[in-house]
DNA sequence: TAGGACTCAACC
DNA sequence: GTTGAGTCCTAT
């Protein structure tokens, strides 16, 4: 009799036994259709002996499986993946392999139309409308509905040349192919550096090997044109290309120049995909026809029939963090995907996180440095404004200086950025009166007000409600005051101090599409934006060559909160934002407002001495065997029962083992002491680079029962401290 | 005593 | 995660 072990999707299931019925055949990596109870659950077959069942199940308990998907099966290398993950993350394998699994539909196998062709049969009895609409279709092919429009006939007509036999069925898959890249469509010029870098890349590609490469060079150096040559490669053997780009409202920039360079778009993968949209590309990518995919991280985990290389752009960005379900670092996860593929993974970045910059200097990853400019354009001047000496006035978050700057630019035609990382217009409203601060009812954070909207958002949980004209406190009328500036607020300040400049202001609240992204890119090459203001959305990808000044209005944002990453962040985020500055001819000048401009993060920017910085910031981490020479996890135990958590957290912390060159703090509550209406607790764990730290806390949750109302969660290399 | 809110274990 | 069984409680 024959048994199979599925990978039901449920996260809260271990792999369940099934039997296997005559005549169907199911293969480790088969998508099947599995009983659960009275309900049909998505399954995946798997190697019994690399996922171990809890209890075995005789053979008299099993059910038979009900189908197979109509879909290739999910490959070794994948599977490998989804092991590799759920064992490193702390995740069920399940709730992986889900991301495998994006689109049910795709899995009903090939759904087809019937459309309708002439067989050049004349019909023995040819009325004028028959010899009409068969004049008039020709060799055009189509529904009933369309061919009677063409023909200017009744669909009896057509129909009626159908029964006949002078148009014939043809089945038509509804997933129509995607354009296939041209490698050879637009062959750039490129830099002797860029050739040199692109082919060393080229041979990667050829070796069919797995290469973890770091590309790195200044912003505009031209890395993308560089790895794009790359992709060329993998296009023209016919190999699949995975390239990662941290928001989906980037892929706007990245899809016009890979139009201008292979002829036609690549193909999206997105979060914000319609069904039929998913289902296409997920069935292109499994059969190995979409030949180059864009995606978000979620793409990182789909069915590629054939990956010959995987490019991670922007790489050093944060963002690629999942938060949610399971917590995955998806340049990390693309790194083991290549290696289990067996392909090259590139990682592109001009300010690469000090992880990467480590994996360099262990010789685990290549790098290829782009050192100048691309086409003759020079690096932004960088100085700062201290905001001590130099105060902006009162009520106001610009500077004089960066004021100066502003109106000297406008005067010469040229664009300028303000970046601020805030959305909305303020960070918190209280009441004048009495005090009143607007807190989230779900979360332990303030509503932060959105005058464009009217309306006061919670940025953790989504909680919205309608901004109130009298405090819900003290009854006062206009007594409520904004504190602090959002991008809203200094959008205010620069429409009063420049009434004619035209100015956009560009966050994830005004860029929520692709076709937003391209309307803005638009306005800004259009010359109809003269000054943006902006949170991180506009620090990357853009290319702007009329903008020519930079203001960072609080360069000191990102070094609250006493995250391990924050001076790291908070250079590469200006860094960044630095580099949009001058891309063009004209030069470039940035300003960075600070209250602390000696501090070593302000200088390395200053003077543009990234080495200095990245050593001495790799020295402190290793000082404090911070990552990458330590590790950390974060256990997060939650309910919407507060003592519920309370009391589980103290369980886990006092259950907690003693093991050298680990240690563990907590259970404290967690920043956000309330998120989503469930309340937090944190244990922090961390642990020597060389300890099996997820072993150990396996073995150590293991031991520890607690209610199904309480959630406990493991954040293996957590990024966000909060 | 029917119906509702709730907990709990099984699901192969 | 979902489901059905079992338990307890309340309104009638």
């Amino acid at each position: 009799m024959s048994r199979a072990r599925i990978l039901i999707l449920n996260a809260a299931l271990g792999p369940l036994d099934y039997r296997v019925p005559p005549g169907m055949h199911v293969e480790p990596g088969s998508i099947v259709i599995a009983p659960l109870g009275p309900r049909q659950l998505l399954g995946v077959a798997w190697e019994p002996d690399r996922m171990p069942s809890d209890a075995e199940v005789g053979d008299n308990r099993l059910r038979n499986l009900l189908a197979v998907a109509d879909a290739p099966p999910l490959g070794a290398a994948l599977r490998r993946l989804v092991e590799w993950t759920a064992s490193y993350y702390l995740a069920p394998p399940a709730a992986v392999v889900r991301m495998a699994l994006a689109s049910t539909s795709a899995l009903e196998g090939a759904r087809t139309i019937t459309e309708y062709r002439a067989t050049g049969e004349v019909p023995t009895r040819l009325t004028p409308q028959r010899e009409q609409a068969l004049e008039r279709i020709g060799d055009r092919q189509g529904l009933i509905r369309e061919l009677a429009s063409v023909a200017e006939v009744s669909d009896a007509v057509i129909r009626g040349l159908v029964k006949i036999g002078a148009l014939e069925p043809v089945a038509v898959d509804i997933d129509s192919p995607y354009p296939v890249p041209d490698p050879a469509f637009g062959a750039p010029t490129l830099s002797p550096e860029q050739q040199a870098a692109a082919a060393t890349l080229i041979a990667g590609v050829a070796a069919r090997a797995f290469a973890p490469t770091l590309l790195d060079g200044v912003t505009g150096s031209g890395k993308t044109e560089v790895y794009f040559e790359a992709i060329a490669e993998a296009i023209r053997t016919r190999r699949q290309t995975l390239v990662l780009l941290p928001e989906i409202a980037l892929t706007e920039p990245f899809l016009r120049r890979f139009h201008d360079r292979f002829g036609c778009d690549p193909v999206p993968w997105h979060s914000g995909l319609r069904s039929s949209q998913r289902r296409r590309a997920w069935r292109a990518l499994a059969s190995g026809a979409a030949l180059v995919t864009v995606g978000a991280r979620s793409a990182l985990f789909l069915p590629y029939r054939n990956l010959g290389l995987i490019v991670v752009d922007e790489a050093h960005e944060t963002s690629f963090k999942q938060e949610e379900g399971v917590h995955y670092h998806a340049r990390d996860v693309a790194v083991m995907r290549g290696k289990f593929e067996g392909c090259p993974v590139i990682l592109a970045s001009a300010t690469p996180a000090i992880e990467t910059r480590q994996q360099v200097a262990l010789g685990n990853y290549a790098e290829l440095q782009l050192p100048a400019r691309f086409g003759g354009a020079q690096m932004p001047t960088i100085e700062a404004i201290d905001l001590i000496e130099h105060p902006p006035e009162r009520g106001r978050w610009l500077a004089p200086k960066l004021v100066a700057a502003i109106e000297t630019t406008l005067a010469k035609g040229e664009q300028s950025l303000l970046f601020l990382n805030r959305r909305g217009y303020a960070p918190l409203t209280l009441c004048r009166t009495c005090g009143h601060r607007f807190q989230c009812p779900n979360c332990t954070a303030w509503m932060v007000e959105h005058r464009l909207t009217r309306r006061l958002a919670c940025h953790h949980c989504g909680h919205i409600e309608p901004t109130p004209r009298v405090c819900p406190e003290c009854q006062g009328e206009d007594t409520l005051v904004a504190c602090g500036p959002g991008v809203e607020r200094i959008a205010d300040e620069v429409t009063a101090l420049f009434p004619n400049a035209k100015t956009a202001i560009v966050t994830s609240d005004t860029i929520w599409s692709p076709a937003k992204a391209a309307e803005f890119v638009a306005r800004m090459e259009a010359r109809d934006i003269d000054i943006v203001v902006g949170t991180q959305l506009v620090t990357k990808g853009y290319h702007f060559p009329n903008l020519t000044l930079v203001g960072v209005v609080d360069a000191d944002l990102g070094l609250e909160g006493g995250d391990l990453r924050a001076a790291e962040r908070t250079f590469q985020q200006i860094r960044q934002v630095s580099g949009r500055a001058g891309r063009g001819e004209k030069p470039g000048h940035v300003f960075i407002q600070t209250h602390s401009p000696k501090a070593q993060v302000m200088q390395a920017l200053i003077t543009g001495d990234a080495d200095a910085f990245y050593t001495a910031e790799t020295d402190a981490r290793r000082d404090a065997g911070a990552p990458p020479f330590g590790r950390y996890a974060a256990i997060v135990v939650s309910s919407e029962d507060q003592p519920a958590a309370h009391e589980i957290a103290i369980a886990i912390g006092r259950s907690a083992p003693r093991i050298d060159g680990m240690a563990v703090y907590g259970p404290a509550p967690a920043p956000l002491a309330m998120l989503r209406g469930r309340h937090r607790y944190r244990l922090l764990v961390h642990a020597r680079r060389a300890l099996d730290v997820q072993d150990v806390i396996r073995d150590w949750l293991r031991a520890v029962e607690w209610p199904s109302k309480v959630r406990v969660t493991v954040d293996v290399d957590p990024y966000n401290f909060l």
